[in-house]
Formats: C-alpha cells, structure tokens, sequence
RNA sequence: GCCCUGGUAGCUCAAUGGAUAGAGCAACAGCCUUCUAAGCUGUAGGUUACUGGUUCGAGUCCAGUCCAGGGCACCA
C-alpha cells in the first residue's frame, strides 16, 4: 500500500513540475501515520519539502497537489484504496483510507493466516546471527535472555522477511575461567558431588575460586597455567573440559526448548582455537601486528580511537578477540553472509569495534556488514550481576516462578480450565519473555522480581487473554464467515481496521531496527483496541450482515496478534 | 583523562524530525442477568536533566554543562 502511494505522490509532484515548467530534485517522499484520526490515515510532508526547496507557500503546494490527485489519481494502483485527501494548514497531505482497502486487508489476512505479513524484501541477505553465546560449566542467569530473545526475535523476523538466517551460538567455552574452573575443580572439587548436580557444583568452585583469589592473589596465575596446559592438549585437562562442556550443553538444550530458540550451529570459542594461528599470521602479513609489553602481540588502533587490541597474550595464550576474528572470517568464507548481527551487550562495544575494525584491516570479511546490535544490561536496582560473585539470578529459577505465579492465578481465575499446569507454564514463560521483549533493546533493564513475573497491564498475559477472548467468541460462532460487507463503521471497529493493516510495515521496522519491541508495542497497542471493541460493540447478538463483518474482524485480530507473538517466539493458549 | 550508552508522569517504560508527548503500575471514582472482569470507562499526574543552536516544525538532530551506567593490555 506505502509503495503504490508514494508512487503515486511521486506521480502527481512529477506532473506538477511540468506544469510550472520548474525544474527541481523531487524529494524522498515519505509517508507517516498521524497520531491522531483526524490528520487521517496515512500524511505525507512533501509539499513542506518542495515550499521549503522553491521557497513557495507549502500550503499552496498540497493544494496543487491534491487537485492533482483528483485528476490524476485513477490511473494508477491506488484506485479505490483512498476514500479522501486533504491539504492542511503548514502544508501537511492528507489520505483517507476506503472501506474497501480495510476489507481487502481483512480478507487477505484470513486467506494467508499464519504467512500473513511475511514479504521478500529481505531476500537477497543472508543473515548471520550471533546470539545468546552463554559461557558453559555456569548455569546460564536471566540476564542472558536479552541476548538470546531478542537474537531469536530478529533471526524470525528476518526469515519472515524472506532472508537467509543462519543462527550460531558462538559459546563461552574456551578461555582462562576454565584454566580457573579446572584449578579449583582439582584443588576442592569432588568428581561425585560434581555428578550429581554438574552445572550448581561447577559453579560453586567457580565461586571458591574468585573468593580465595581475593585473598591469595597467586591463584590467578595458577588459573591461567591450567588453562594454558589445555591450550596445549594437556591430556587431564582437555578430558576435565570436554566433560564439564557436554553436561552444560545437555543443561542448556533444556533450556533453549523451554524457551522455543533453536540455532542451526553450535559452533563455539573452542571450535576457533585452532584457527587463531592463521589469523595471527595474517595480521603480521599485513604488517600491523607489533609486539607490545611482555611479549604480547597487540595492534595498535590509537589513531582510530580504538585504544590497543591484545591478540596474543605474553605467554603465548590466545583470547576472545583472536577467537572472534577467526570466527568472522571462518563464518565469511562459509556462509557467504550479507551480514553478521552480534546481539551483544553494549559493555562489550569496544572489543567489537576492535574486531571490526581489525577485520576490514586485514580483509577477514570481503564485503560482509558487521553489525553490533547492543542492548543495555541488566542490573539488580542496588547494582551489577555478577556469576563470579554468586550476585545472579538463574534464568530456570525465573522460569519456574513465573509458571508458579501463573498456576495460582489460573486456578483462582479459571478453575474449571482442562489443562491448567500447561496454560501456567505458556502464561509464565511468555510473562517473563514479553517483559524482556518489549523493552528497548538499548537501555539498561532493572531486574526486579515484581516487574519479570507481572501479569497485568502491559504484559503477555494481557495478550493471551485477548486472544483467548477472541478465540472464545470464534469457538462459538462456529466457522467463520468468508463473505461480508463493510456498510458504516462504529469508531472502535474502525481503530481496529486502522491497527491492524500496520503489521506488515511493523514487521518491516523490526527487522531495520533489528528491534522486536517494535512488535511487542505494537501487539499490545492492537489488543487494547480489541479489549475496547470487545467491551463496546457485540459480535454474536449483532445482526446478520453486521455479525459477519465483525467476526471477520475478530478473527482477523486474532491473526495478527498470533503473528506478533510468533515473530517474539511466545506462545498462545486459546483458553485461559 | 579519553571513549561508548542513557536521562521522558511518584515508579517502570513507549513515542520512524510532524500536528494536542502516550501506556502500565501505584492512587481515586465507576462498569459483570450480554461474546472470558487476567478486562473496560473516567479522574489526577509533564518546563521530556539544563543551556544554546539547526529547522516551517525538536523528547528526537548538533554543541556545551550536569547526573547515572559501562569501557579503556594479557578476563569474556
């Protein structure tokens, strides 16, 4: 609809033009949705763009331009779909949507359901994600979640766009915390207490390990032996690792299914270490590896403001970025993307920009975007989370309170409900996903119990239940009818008709923003609608012409609202 | 010191440079003999941290100041 639109504006300023024998650039023509209904459906300001380049009246302009329209307008693919244009005050368009353009939508989306809104736009990209990347032999905390919902989020919209998406969790299990890990686990551990509950028991060495390092600083040093003799294929310590990594992954795939997030490869630190060699060769062969303090191999990025990138650490041990550029460059040649998103928290940004920076430098990436998608972090309101100081909260923790929570309220609200334990585990996961979800990826998130398990106002629940009400009413009409007719429009079906068209352009936001809380806002703003109409305007009781545009309607809001839903990866009960 | 993010109602947060800055929570007043009250309607609550600039138009862009969080060589 925006496309054939703005062509059609482009059309009408085109002919303009001639008409005045003046020659000037046409501006992008962009279109907005007025907050308010009377402005319309769709406002362009692109006769405030040509008064402002001629130095004309504006107003003048859009009122030419509407002549224009009025004229000129049957030629084109937009016949039909505007009901009204009007030129306002400092030069503002404005275009009226038809009954037959909000009917057309209606019945398309009845047609396509669950394909509804998915287009080709993004079909020549090919999408790497980088996501959720949680460090093993840790229980993975709430504060992952960000990374990994908001990662599974853009990776379905961008498959919805029709991109190429390829999910790499690039895990956390190289590096001197195992050195640490290992040390401790030989120091104090206990290979029986260790099996009974692997994940809880290695934190806690984990945990001993910082707080007697507190004391005896030594112990770091002793940490980063053990984990240079695993570097070096150290037959105990390699077997220590493997082990300690297959029970953290067999922890996590319980997780990821609790969640609904999958990745096509599991292609972690480890899998780079023997790939840094050549990526350390390469800098050298480009001449921008130096030898720093203590035998360290650095590259300087000073003149960029980039401070110095450590590639190589003095005893000859590899680090995160060495692992990180052999993973852009091995991810480049494999998967020929278009571009690679890193769902990264923003404390981190430097060592990207350092890894981006270092990659074009040394051609690791051909003609590959890297981009860093930051997101705030998130803290406890008295300060940071930190495992290595026992200050988390573990994301199954979260997970089971929630479902607790929701039970409770399931049996107080809706006793009679069949499958209670199954709808308090979707409400739950889906409260706890959605509060994450429609929070803006940029900011920093305050973890309180209270707002992660709240099931009211803004929350999934909210949404659960509107589908569910519209659920119940389709349930009881029986099928829903494919016909109908739009004769007047009570105000709250006309907000509704108004909401729901957006969703494709939404989508569109999303994916460009590489921000799901696009769709979380727009969700909600769309069940408020049906809450409103639910409560003012009757379906069932209406009368026959009028019922069966309604329940269209109704099931065309349902639609929409599971789409949303599917593109954050929550679930939808139809009762509760 | 340098660099990166933020600062919007009492609290938590929305708002593609656009017209009267919106929700939720908390507070107060209403609405269940009609399709699920996990809902709906209404009241109250704002100098968008501050100062200047760009613009027909700024919460949004630019500069400076203040405040908060984070980063800056052997952690990831």
């Amino acid at each position: 609809m925006n496309e054939e639109l703005k062509k059609a504006i482009c059309e009408a300023v085109k002919a303009q033009q001639e008409g005045c024998k003046c020659d000037f650039s046409i501006p992008e023509v962009e279109l907005e949705h007025p907050s308010n209904n009377k402005f319309g459906d769709l406002s362009t300001n692109i006769a405030m763009k040509i008064g402002k380049q001629q130095g004309e009246n504006p107003f003048t302009i859009a009122e030419n331009l509407v002549k224009q329209f009025d004229s000129g307008l049957g030629q084109n693919d937009v016949k039909g779909m505007i009901k009204k244009i009007e030129a306002v005050k400092p030069g503002f368009i404005n275009f009226y949507l038809s009954n037959d353009f909000f009917a057309a939508n209606i019945k398309e989306i009845l047609a396509k359901k669950d394909s509804f809104g998915k287009s080709d736009i993004g079909k020549d990209q090919v999408v790497v994600l980088d996501y959720s990347h949680p460090n093993i032999a840790k229980p993975i905390g709430v504060h992952h979640l960000i990374t990994t919902l908001i990662g599974e989020s853009i990776k379905r919209t961008y498959g919805f766009i029709g991109a190429k998406t390829i999910a790499d969790n690039f895990l956390g299990d190289w590096g001197t915390q195992f050195g640490k890990t290992i040390y401790a686990f030989k120091e104090w551990g206990d290979r029986k207490e260790v099996e009974k509950d692997p994940i809880n028991e290695l934190l806690k060495l984990y945990v001993r390990f910082h707080e007697e390092a507190d004391k005896s600083p030594e112990l770091d040093e002793k940490g980063r032996e053990e984990f240079k003799k695993l570097e070096e294929g150290d037959k105990e310590n390699t077997e220590l690792w493997k082990w300690m990594r297959e029970e953290s992954i067999k922890e996590l795939k319980s997780v990821y299914k609790r969640l609904d997030v999958s990745f096509d490869y599991y292609n972690g630190e480890a899998f780079y270490n023997d790939k840094t060699g050549q990526i350390i060769d390469a800098l050298d062969k480009k001449g921008i590896l130096e030898t720093g303090e203590g035998g360290a191999k650095i590259v300087d990025l000073e003149k960029d403001d980039l401070r110095i990138a450590l590639i190589q650490k003095g005893d000859g041990a590899t680090l995160y970025l060495t692992r990180d550029l052999a993973a852009i460059k091995y991810r480049t040649e494999n998967f020929k993307p278009t571009q690679i998103l890193y769902v990264v928290e923003n404390a981190q940004g430097l060592h990207l920009a350092q890894a981006f920076k270092i990659a074009e430098m040394a051609d690791l990436k051909n003609d590959t975007e890297l981009v860093h998608v930051k997101f705030g972090s998130m803290r406890f309101p008295e300060g940071r989370m930190s495992t290595r100081k026992g200050k988390v909260v573990f994301l199954w923790d979260v997970l089971e309170k929630a479902k607790e929570k929701a039970l409770k309220i399931v049996e107080e609200k809706n006793p009679d409900l069949e499958n209670k334990a199954e709808v308090a585990e979707i409400v739950g996961v889906g409260a706890v996903k959605y509060a994450i979800l429609s929070h803006n990826r940029v900011t920093d998130i305050s973890f309180t119990w209270e707002k992660i398990l709240s099931l009211d106002g803004n929350s999934a629940p909210y949404l659960m239940y509107t589908y569910a009400r519209a659920k119940s009413i389709l349930r009881k009409a029986g099928e829903a009818p494919k016909d109908f007719k739009i004769q007047s429009l009570e105000k709250e079906e006309e907000s509704l008709l108004k909401k729901i068209y957006q969703f494709s352009e939404i989508v569109e936001v999303a994916a460009r923003e590489y921000a799901p809380s696009h769709i979380a806002t727009y969700a909600y703003e769309l069940a408020q609608d049906f809450n409103t109409f639910y409560n003012k305007v009757p379906v069932l009781n209406a009368d026959k012409d009028l019922k069966e545009f309604r329940l269209a309607l109704v099931s065309a809001t349902s639609q929409i609202i599971k789409n949303s839903m599917n593109l954050l990866s929550i679930d939808l009960p139809k009762k509760m």
